[in-house]
DNA sequence: TAAAAATACTCCATAGGTATTTTAT
DNA sequence: ATAAAATACCTATGGAGTATTTTTA
């Protein structure tokens, strides 16, 4: 059984005549019989009785062909399904965003794309932590995801689209509060609030303390930036974030040290070609990264 | 798109991986490799992302499968539909038969047919005239028909099932009512009660009167056996009939002319195969046919 | 006799196989 | 280093064509 088949003899039972079919189908006649009757016996039943020069379907023919129909229907379906995808009228997408992203950047693009293909499911996941989404990519769970540069696999490519410089937050009342501007080297002997182990701006901070030359002593740990925020607006600590992150609060002071600042990339899989809602998504996305301009 | 084609998606989706699906289908992995790529590529979209070792369905080839399993129930469906035709577990016969027959002969026959095959529809056509059957034999509306041999039409075959004698009903006070048989010469100067102009049974009569050298004078006629036997009954005049449609007249005699019998066959297409359960029925209708010992 | 279906054959597109390379764990 | 997918190449099945015969209206 053959799908070629199937539509021959839905050919032939519309035009009860296989000449006519043959035409219809822009075929030649004996292979439209060859066909027909090579299915049949593959059936084990006759679909057509041959009358002459009329054909007709034969009872079981017609029960055949009721089916025959539904399923070439689904087919039509399935393939529609494709082209809306291929035509960004359907599909979806999977991005993985680090919530600063989601808050910052994200919302603008996400109204972008909805303006240009309605029909796109957007699935978004947020997550703390640039190697879990990397996990999720290899995985296959996700499309695209916007995460810290560089990345670790292989298998992913991307492009920056944001370099951010970092800030220190401190309390209101703290010496440092009305400076413009200051090195992390100043930061050395102050009591730490950050993020908790694992998450990813808590080893963003390790890293560029690191690069400065010493050790953050940190004092208070928390899972939640607006808890991070409160905390240094109460005196418990100075923190270090990148400027996406520091939303919301009054006293962040730049940072003027050669690389401090955190750079986000949006990634794919290398080897698997971007589906074009996705590919469609991540254009949007870095076109809307590069109005904001990168800073240091 | 062809049929092996979206059975290797469905394979490969199940078994996550092109060589696992490869074995499960009895194939080489890379046959398998190059349909499911030519599908995706005719499709314009991914159906699976390669993650290196694994390989799972994007949205769009998860969306793809979900119809593409829809449409094989639906071809599993009409295949089992044949196979129930071949094997006797559905279709649907179409016949004709002419009153008489389906008074006397038929009902055990069904009841036969319907033990042996209760799933078969049996579709059943009473007329008056062996010519329409042959009519709507030959338009595919009939697969089989049991009517007065011989047949007009070349294009059909059967067999001889029935041979009736052909008996005088006279009214009870009639001359001839005490005979046990009788000649046809004897009923030349009758009046006789006919079937109407265009029944088989108005033309029988004729016929047979014919034979015997005389035109039979009708001087009522009817449409209805029934009615046909209450105007005899009433003394309006005599009738020949077929034993089988005289049943319920209280005074027959038989004929005992050289040729006055009706004979009966079941014919059905010379070039179209019968579907099984039409060749089983005409069996289980010859075998009742052969039990009533054919006569003259 | 004309029109339709079946038959006979020829050709070539392509599904599937084997051997091998590339890639990822 | 191993296992999986992709690539390259080959073979052969079978779908479609042309020419012809058979059959029916």
């Amino acid at each position: 059984m053959e799908l070629h088949q199937l539509r021959y003899v839905l050919a032939v039972a519309r035009a009860g005549s296989f000449s006519r079919a043959a035409e219809d189908l822009f075929l030649a006649q004996p292979s439209l019989s060859v066909q027909i009757r090579k299915l049949e016996k593959e059936l084990g039943i006759a679909l057509f009785d041959r009358l002459g020069r009329r054909v007709v379907l034969t009872a079981a023919g017609e029960e055949f062909v009721a089916h025959v129909q539904q399923a070439l229907a689904h087919l039509d379906r399935a393939r529609a399904g494709a082209a809306a995808v291929r035509s960004l009228q359907g599909g979806r997408v999977s991005i993985g965003v680090l919530p600063s992203v989601g808050a910052g950047l994200l919302p603008g693009v996400l109204a972008d794309f909805r303006r240009e293909c309605p029909e796109v499911e957007v699935r978004l996941t947020e997550h703390n932590v640039s190697a879990e989404f990397e996990r999720m990519m290899e995985d296959g769970r996700l499309d695209l995801a916007v995460i810290r540069a560089p990345w670790a696999r292989p298998g992913l490519v991307g492009r920056s689209i944001v370099r951010e410089p970092i800030v220190a937050l401190v309390p209101p009342e703290h010496p440092l509060a009305d400076r413009n501007e200051m090195a992390l080297a100043e930061l050395k002997s102050e009591k730490f609030v950050a993020m908790q182990r694992d998450y990813g701006l808590r080893e963003l901070l390790e890293q560029i303390c690191n690069r400065a030359g010493f050790e953050p002593t940190v004092t208070v740990e928390t899972t939640q930036l607006s808890v991070l925020q409160g905390m240094v607006a109460s005196g418990l600590g100075v923190s270090l974030l990148p400027e996406l992150a520091s939303a919301g609060y009054p006293v962040t002071i730049p940072i003027d040290d050669e690389g401090a600042a955190r750079e986000l990339g949006i990634v794919h899989r290398a080897r698997t070609p971007l589906s074009p809602p996705a590919a469609l998504f991540l254009e949007l996305l870095a076109d809307a990264a590069a109005e904001r301009p990168a800073r240091r």
